[in-house]
DNA sequence: TAATAGTAGTTGTATTATACAACTTTATAG
DNA sequence: CTATAAAGTTGTATAATACAACTACTATTA
């Protein structure tokens, strides 16, 4: 592939992860970027424990033990004991969580129309679609690593 | 704003800048994103010391001055006091830190191509550019929000 | 069925990147 | 000359993470 293209991505793409991570952990809405990702996962895979969440997540589970148990501490999820395993627990979104995940959201859709207000509809459109691409490769990759 | 864009787009942000924040912290290369960043910095701006490092950066001059101590340290720049200003400093990348970084632009470009094996050249330009744009809007907004 | 191995989840500890605040040394303005 | 500002460093705090040790159960197996 040519040269540039690759370095222009490759710097760009380290540049806007410092950048973007700095953003999102000074939080958009209320909620930060792990309680974010954490209840949209909860809410695409319906009740599950911190396990499952997890492995979905490609986070430690004591990792996700703590995100966990800090949103059922503010009252977006509840865990309920696994009635099949006395080990186990599914976390649940709750009413109010669904809710913060809905702010949330919108607040960051808004915040992204906003900051790509000079682009045309179909190049958002095309960068999301790649972005969602190249996530996936990135999520094998992951596997991968953790695998081996 | 296509409401579906966008939350593609929002989502798959969200995303990648875990999952990326994740790999890139368990290191590409040699150098971590902070180091690279830093040199790669250093490489275009030239001789500068930590405040204007910290200003390109958009990182308090507590973490640069940080950054560049480890950096020296590993010999990768120097330190040398500004003739000027007693109480100013200009980093130097050494002939190491030049090696380091390009190794590690190489690495980083490496991975990026082996990812994107399956995307067309246009495909791949395309999203560099549309990140480029997005970095400079992001820039941008770091530096309103810090500023307010 | 009792002993052993494995599993779900939690908690302790360490690391890393960051910011903010306090400080030191030097420079500049009144 | 004194007071203020500026460059840089160091102390302290926070947040997200991983790994290791642990508890409490479950499953296997002899």
């Amino acid at each position: 592939m040519d040269r540039h293209s690759l370095e222009t991505l490759e710097y760009e793409m380290a540049l806007f992860v410092r950048i973007i991570s700095n953003i999102s952990d000074r939080k958009i809405g209320n909620l930060d970027r792990s309680a974010y990702l954490l209840l949209h996962q909860l809410m695409v895979q319906g009740a599950v424990g911190v396990k499952d969440l997890a492995a979905s997540l490609q986070l430690d589970v004591s990792t996700v033990s703590r995100q966990a148990a800090a949103l059922d501490q503010k009252g977006y999820v509840v865990k309920l004991p696994d009635p099949q395993d006395g080990r186990a627990y599914f976390y649940h979104i709750t009413e109010q969580g669904a809710k913060a995940l809905l702010e949330e959201k919108k607040a960051r859709a808004d915040m992204i129309d906003k900051l790509l207000s000079d682009w045309s509809e179909e190049e958002r459109r095309q960068f999301g679609e790649q972005l969602k691409k190249l996530n996936r490769v990135l999520k094998e990759y992951e596997e991968v690593k953790k695998g081996g």
